[in-house]
DNA sequence: CATTTCTTTATAAAATCTTTATACTTCTCA
DNA sequence: TGAGAAGTATAAAGATTTTATAAAGAAATG
């Protein structure tokens, strides 16, 4: 899965850094904006994937800034105010902001709300998958297929294929191999790792005796080709 | 547009009228449930476009309630609780609560927060059912059939399955799988595991000894394959 | 207390890994 | 060029690990 990015929206420097700070140790993806002038621009450009928005902003009402955004951005917009009057959060929430935390927040609580937030707008679930030819590999299933049908491979085998998968047109060497797959005492073993290759080989292969998929390089070690 | 249906579950008499009242001036259709229980087997039936849950429920933990209602309702839930300690708030929101408003609220930014998250959502979804051959598993009713004869599942099996069929396709590891039925302290029970795949079989598969919908993936843990 | 469900243990079966044997390919240098 | 050496491919047998299942005792449920 891909880190989401978070764009926060803030005059203040230090709120700006700690966000800042916080969501990069939650993982995220961070922008920032000085005021609701840069906001609009940056997430125009980088279609982050939430925005915090502080409301006290210098340059211009921040509900218009909520607004604005609103025009054309879809993804969630997190409210954050020192105002804790009712007409104030009301307007925000019908403006389009999807979760309003007055100021002084508590941090567990943002990121929890983040997290809930972001949990449902996902819908884009690119779930990462590599293809060479017939073959696709679906990491996040575990699951590989031949012109569409599984493949069944072994905890090694697949091990082994998403190793090449990942370094798609490298040579790898065979100690490479046998030190990533089997580890470091096993990287005089090359024989294993040749019985391995032609396992893999008669499963994802169309002709396992024409290689085409994993191509030998000899002398050196082996070579994953993708189409 | 049809009016929207929202469901309230709140113990105290007079705070569901409250909201009963409310919610009708703001032009929503109602249901009252009085406690987790009865909420569950409401929602089941009339599948409401919102649920606003009190988590200071008589019956059962509210948190449990959350969760139960987060197998199979995908609309939104909005708790209501006295508690305002973060550990609480950050608990309900990651077990699928979409908003969360300690009492005493404000009716109009609960109705602003109601608007909110109506906006968006209301993919009325149809019934939340998986199949995958002859088995049926209606998440709503908590219901498990083979071939339309009724399984008798045991709590922990039929979690087992609830996690499977969320996960349809996808291998799931012995230590996930551990963990989410059995908790963290079992993630090293592997044989355990293989006890209850094998009475889940027994029950749902129609060749226990050639399974087609549980499938083990030998050195990693299994996969639900749905048809 | 009877019944169901959970937990543990034992053992058989299956899958996978490791090793061995042998045939095949490619490379090297007289 | 072609014979030997070095490297590679593959099948298959044996060893090991992992999995399936029954069954018996413990704990929970009602």
């Amino acid at each position: 899965m891909n880190k989401a990015k978070i764009l926060v929206i803030d005059d203040e420097v230090q709120l700006r850094k700690l966000l800042d700070i916080t969501l990069q140790s939650s993982d995220y993806n961070v922008l920032l904006a000085a005021d609701g002038r840069e906001g609009i621009v940056i997430a125009a450009n980088n279609r982050p994937d939430l925005i915090l928005l502080d409301l006290g902003l210098p340059d211009q009402n921040g509900q218009s800034v909520l607004k604005k955004l609103r025009e054309w951005y879809t993804n969630p917009i997190i409210i954050l105010s020192a105002q804790s009057n009712e007409e104030e959060i009301v307007m925000a929430l019908d403006n389009g902001a999807n979760d309003y935390l007055v100021k002084p927040y508590r941090t567990g609580e943002l990121m929890a709300r983040i997290r809930s937030l972001l949990r449902r707008g996902s819908t884009d679930d690119l779930n990462p998958v590599i293809t060479s030819g017939a073959i696709v590999i679906d990491l996040a299933s575990r699951l590989v297929s031949n012109n569409g049908v599984p493949v069944k491979l072994t905890v090694t085998e697949y091990a082994l294929l998403i190793l090449f998968a990942r370094n798609e047109g490298r040579v790898l060497t065979h100690q490479y191999l046998l030190k990533e797959v089997w580890g470091n005492s096993y990287i005089s073993q090359s024989q294993y790792l040749r019985v391995f290759i032609a396992q893999l080989r008669k499963k994802i292969e169309s002709d396992p005796n024409r290689p085409k998929i994993i191509v030998t390089e000899s002398g050196i070690g082996y070579r994953f080709v993708a189409s």
